[in-house]
DNA sequence: CCGTATCCGTTCAGATACTG
DNA sequence: CAGTATCTGAACGGATACGG
């Protein structure tokens, strides 16, 4: 995955095609959004309107921006009621549900060092 | 942690100061040569140079600039070998190898999921 | 070899206004 | 309510040059 080195040998071509696609939804994926409104869905199933409420800070453009992008990569189903006000509800699908797990793991790991890194930050800055 | 809601309460000070903090460390973290250098890391130790050559594309400055919010985070270990050409060594420290754990997580949810979302991708693009 | 500083084009993200 | 489009300043990221 983050290995540079190729050889020139055809079947590498493979192997450079799926370490490049690894690395854009690598790139989708860590971000800071795209990562709060997967575990904001966890389990449930939020409206827009919840999840800008939900999530502190993000923005109308952010949020849709965000939301796009992980509809396209197949981790959220979008899902539009036909009625007046309109009603489009998000969801985790399996892969973002899966997703969510691993993400899981990563706050747990930022409460449980939080301490640890301001500590840190001191001494740095100092 | 995504939760938004807070009460005027005192004590609610501090939840909201955490909250803050680790939205801040999550946002750091949560980047991409942040991730692919603790994975190249791992359990090794690596100069500046070999990080370079290790991680594909990443210039001089955001290697720099990244190495330098890890080690302020206390997340990596910085060497300096007082000898001349100057010799600058990497370590993860055990917060570091910590997060490591999770960020093979992720990169295992990738490889496990790539064509999935390869397939998603072409669905929604048409 | 390693690091900092500067310049400069590109992209990002908020605000605002407007549709169905 | 949900979404799109546009505009504008800010932040990012690469290239380059120079210092320890």
């Amino acid at each position: 995955m983050v290995t540079k080195q190729f050889s020139g040998s055809p079947e590498d071509a493979d192997l450079r095609r799926a370490d490049s696609l690894a690395r854009e939804i690598f790139s989708d994926v860590a971000n800071k959004w795209a990562l709060l409104i997967i575990e904001s869905l966890g389990e449930r199933t939020l409206r827009f309107s919840e999840l800008r409420n939900e999530i502190e800070g993000v923005s109308h453009k952010m949020l849709t921006q965000n939301l796009r992008m992980l509809e396209r990569n197949g981790l959220i189903e979008r899902t539009v009621h036909p009625v007046v006000p309109p009603r489009v509800e998000y969801t985790l699908t399996e892969a973002g549900r899966a997703l969510r797990v691993t993400i899981d793991g990563l706050c747990d790991w930022t409460h449980h060092y939080l301490g640890h890194i301001e500590a840190s930050r001191h001494r740095f800055d100092a």
